[in-house]
DNA sequence: GCTTAGTATACTTGATTTGTAGAGTTTATA
DNA sequence: TATAAACTCTACAAATCAAGTATACTAAGC
C-alpha cells in the first residue's frame, strides 16, 4: 500500500529510513477533500452568526483560515446550489438561504465534492456503468459497494445543518437514522 | 462542483457546449481506486480456482482484464500482507494464503487504498489530527465523519471473501451486519 | 463616479493514480 | 547444470486531480 484515494497534503505520516534501502512510507488518505470541509466550515460559521447580516468572505476566510479566493470560489458554488445567497457591494455578504434543518451534509458534499458512490456503478444520483465489469448483477464489488453507498449516503443525507450545529456545541450526537 | 475525489479514468460523463459560454462538465468519483478494485477482482478469481493449484499472473491478468504489470504489484502487495502466497519458477503462480471466510474486504483495501476513513482525525488504524481543527470534540465535520467511517468498517470488515463468493454467483446478499 | 464586495474564469503547482520498463531471483526439469 | 518459466524489485513516465493564485469583471451603495 501507498497511500488512499484523496487527501494529498493532508496529513502526511513520513517515515525515513537513510539504510541502504531508503524507503519512505507514507499515508494520505481522503474522500472529504479540503474543498468540501472549508465548505462544511463556512456552513456552520454562517449558520452561527445568522442573524448579524450577510457575513463578508474576509471575515469568514480569516476566521476560519480559509485561503480567500479558494473560499470564494466555494461560496460562489454553494450559492449557484441554491444553499447561500449573496449581496454584492457595499453592506454585502453570504447568508444561508435555506433554513438549516432544511441544509443536509449530503448535498452539500455531492455539490462540492460529487456523488456519494465509491463507485459510479452504485451512484444513485449520478449512475454509470464500470467497463470492466461484466455482469452487473453478479458484480460481487458492486452489491458490496452499494452497501457502502446506502450506508454514507443514509447518515449525510439525514444529517443537518441543524444537526452540526447541536454536535459543535454539545460535541455528541444522538443519531436517528432511517434504517 | 468539478469532480470527486479519486477515480480518474474511471467513467466520465462528458457533456460539451459548443456555445460561446464552452462549458465542459465531468464526473468523476472514486474511493475504491483502480488498484483496489483489481486487487478484489483477482482475490475473487483465485478463490475460484483454489483446487487448481498456483494461478499465473499472466492467466489471471488477461481473464480479469487486468495490465499484467499493474497486477504483480498487486499481487506481490497482497502476498507480502499474508493475504496470498506464491511460488516461483516453473509450475509457480499466486494462491490464497488464508482461508476465504478469513479474508475480510475491509483489511484489504486499507493494505491496497490506505484507511477507511475519510478524514484522518476519525481514523482507527492510521489516526492523525487534522490541523484546521481548533478542537477536536466540538468539531461537528469529525462527528459525522465518524459515524461514515463506522459504518463504512462495519460492512467492509464484516464482508468476506467467502462472502463476495456468494454474491457473484447469487447477485445478492442478506448482510449479517454488527450493529 | 468611486469604493466596496461579490462573480467568473483561467492558470499553476505539486501530488497521486495508473500504468511501463527492465533487470534480478528462484525453481523445475531436461 | 543449463535453460526456461515465473515471480520480485525498483525506477520511471504519463494522465489526472486537488488546492490554491491571478486577473479581470459586475453590481450596489454612497
Amino acid at each position: 500500500m501507498v497511500s488512499r484515494v484523496a487527501s494529498k497534503t493532508e496529513e502526511k505520516k513520513t517515515e525515513i529510513n537513510f539504510d541502504k534501502s531508503t524507503r519512505v512510507v507514507y499515508f494520505c488518505f481522503h474522500m472529504l477533500t479540503k474543498k468540501a470541509k472549508y465548505a462544511l466550515l463556512a456552513l456552520i460559521y454562517l449558520a452561527k452568526h445568522q442573524n448579524e447580516g450577510p457575513v463578508l468572505i474576509e471575515q469568514l476566510a480569516t476566521e476560519e483560515n480559509i485561503p480567500r479566493k479558494f473560499l470564494e470560489q466555494i461560496l460562489l458554488d454553494l450559492k449557484n446550489s441554491g444553499i447561500l445567497q449573496s449581496k454584492k457591494g457595499k453592506g454585502g455578504g453570504y447568508s444561508l438561504q435555506a433554513s438549516t434543518d432544511k441544509i443536509m451534509v449530503g448535498s452539500v458534499l455531492r455539490q462540492i465534492d460529487g456523488p456519494l458512490a465509491p463507485v459510479p456503478c452504485v451512484s444513485k444520483t449520478a449512475y454509470s456503468k464500470c467497463k470492466e465489469c461484466k455482469d452487473e448483477t453478479t458484480c460481487a464489488i458492486r452489491v458490496v459497494m452499494k452497501e457502502v453507498r446506502d450506508a454514507i449516503a443514509n447518515i449525510l443525507d439525514n444529517t443537518s445543518l441543524t444537526d452540526m450545529l447541536k454536535m459543535s456545541t454539545d460535541g455528541k450526537k444522538v443519531p436517528d437514522y432511517v434504517i
